[in-house]
RNA sequence: GUGGGUGUAGCUCAGUUGGCAGAGCACCGGGUUGUGGCCCCGGUUGUCGAGGGUUCAAGCCCCUUCACUCACCCCA
């Protein structure tokens, strides 16, 4: 038997409802404030994340799936979405036309991580992006549109965190302080942060390790560090919060795994997906539009995790399968064409019709009529090609009617629809 | 990449000091010659994750390997 790789998995029926929901959720929601669809390609140039996410990254030194095409290119399958947004916003010149566009995208990234609750290395991502725009309210609006998405989706354990990780003027004094400080706590770090403090500072505020976070309970904040327009864009973005009425708590230490973060960063987080507990991520990213070869322009954008997001749903235990309207159950072998042709036309008719093809006893179709939940099943047998018409039980109710085989379609839809204004 | 746990029927899992591979559920059929759910009766289902070793004999002991899972790390 062939498998499928490890950190991969299939979505079944019976689970992919839930997903074809939250997506058409977030569809109608980004839709509804002006965001528009991009699809893009799951491939890129290892180039393009090596620029963008940052060479001494994690995802980058070692999660990436890279490998050379025929040609001998390094391409990469990619292991988040906004770089292949902004790649694409400059590759058609979007902001000649207007530097302000809104998208969404939705699809799979792929991370060669190790598998655990909540991971997976083909994982999927909701994305949402706003290039143009520097004033501090969008980032409330982009927080608050996450927060909506949660809570219409009845996700109950979710919390907003955020932090500003200034300008790159504010954060070359905050590293220079923070990387003073450092060598005096040097004993309590673990190995990895002790790498982490000479390559990149700023990673060892994030680090989980319990003696870690010990050591850096005194060190500098980032948001002591901020300039005055940094302050003053951090401060607006709280005020838009409140306005909004989304609760949200302060992070200091959330300073995000990707280097092209500025200003403002938040998480969604929750408590109920064992050690991962980010749902939903993001922040503003104004300088890697230039970085990446396009004009200034500020950006900022977030990702929810799909996976994540199904797994702590409050709709995961409502059913969303389709029953059949109609099962129709044929008994010998003059009745089976004519139930066959019935089911085309029920199905064309937006009558959702199952049947059984293999002449089975009549108690054994009603049986798989019950398990698939049919509304209704028509029973077509020799008795009834006889009388030149058919009997259509409620499964509910257990009532029975005889309905003539002449325009059998539309007598009973005419039939069903009745049924189903009188349960409402 | 590192560590722990788990791999036995479609699913959930028993399986004693090594001695004929099991249960419940599901599925199929019957009880009711053409009527579902409850009940009763009967039936089907296995590379015991894979490979090797020890043994008269291995699901069980030893070695190797793979997968799943949880955690570290990091993140969605």
């Amino acid at each position: 038997m062939i498998q499928l790789i490890r950190g991969f998995k299939d979505i079944l029926p019976g689970e992919v409802e839930l997903w074809q929901n939250i997506e058409k959720t977030a569809r109608s929601l980004f839709e509804d404030f002006g965001f528009k669809e991009i699809r893009l390609p799951i491939l890129e140039r290892t180039e393009l994340f090596a620029r963008s996410i940052g060479e001494d990254t994690d995802i980058v030194e070692k999660e990436m799936y890279t490998f050379p095409d025929r040609k001998g290119d390094l391409i990469t399958l990619r292991p988040e979405a906004t770089a292949s947004v902004v790649r694409s916003y400059i590759q058609h010149k979007m902001y000649a036309k207007d530097p302000v566009q809104k998208f969404y995208t939705i699809g799979p990234m792929f991370r060669m991580e190790r598998p655990q609750k909540g991971r997976f290395r083909q994982f999927y991502q909701i994305n949402a992006e706003v290039f143009g725009i520097d004033s501090p309210f969008i980032d409330a609006q982009i927080i608050f549109l996450a927060v909506k998405l949660f809570s219409i989706l009845e996700v109950t354990d979710a919390k907003v965190h955020i932090n500003s990780l200034g300008c790159p003027k504010c954060r070359l004094k905050f590293k220079e302080s923070l990387s003073a400080f450092l060598p005096s706590v040097t004993e309590k770090l673990c190995p990895d942060c002790l790498r982490r403090s000479k390559k990149n500072p700023l990673r060892v505020l994030d680090c989980k390790n319990s003696s870690c976070r010990e050591a850096i309970i005194d060190a500098p904040a980032i948001i002591d560090y901020l300039c005055p327009e940094c302050t003053q864009h951090f401060e607006t973005v709280k005020y838009g919060l409140e306005k909004f009425k989304i609760p949200f708590v302060i992070d200091k230490r959330l300073v995000r795994g990707l280097d092209y973060y500025t200003r403002t960063t938040f998480e969604i987080q929750t408590g109920l997906l064992g050690a991962q507990n980010a749902v939903a991520g993001g922040g503003r990213y104004d300088s890697l539009v230039k970085a990446l070869g396009g004009p200034d322009q500020p950006a900022i954008g977030f990702a929810i995790g799909i996976d994540r997001l199904a797994e702590i749903t409050g709709l995961r235990n409502k059913d969303f399968t389709q029953k059949p309207d109609i099962y129709i159950a044929a008994l010998g072998e003059k009745s089976l064409p004519l139930a066959f042709g019935w089911s085309c036309n029920f199905g064309l008719e937006g009558i959702r019709c199952e049947m059984d093809f293999s002449n089975r006893s009549l108690k054994s179709q009603m049986k798989r009529a019950d398990r698939l939940k049919a509304s209704h099943v028509l029973i077509v047998g020799n008795n009834e090609l006889e009388e030149g018409a058919v009997i259509l039980r409620n499964m509910t109710t257990k009532k029975q009617i005889s309905i003539p085989i002449e325009n059998i379609v539309e007598k009973v839809k005419a039939e069903l629809k009745s049924y189903r204004l009188s349960d409402k």
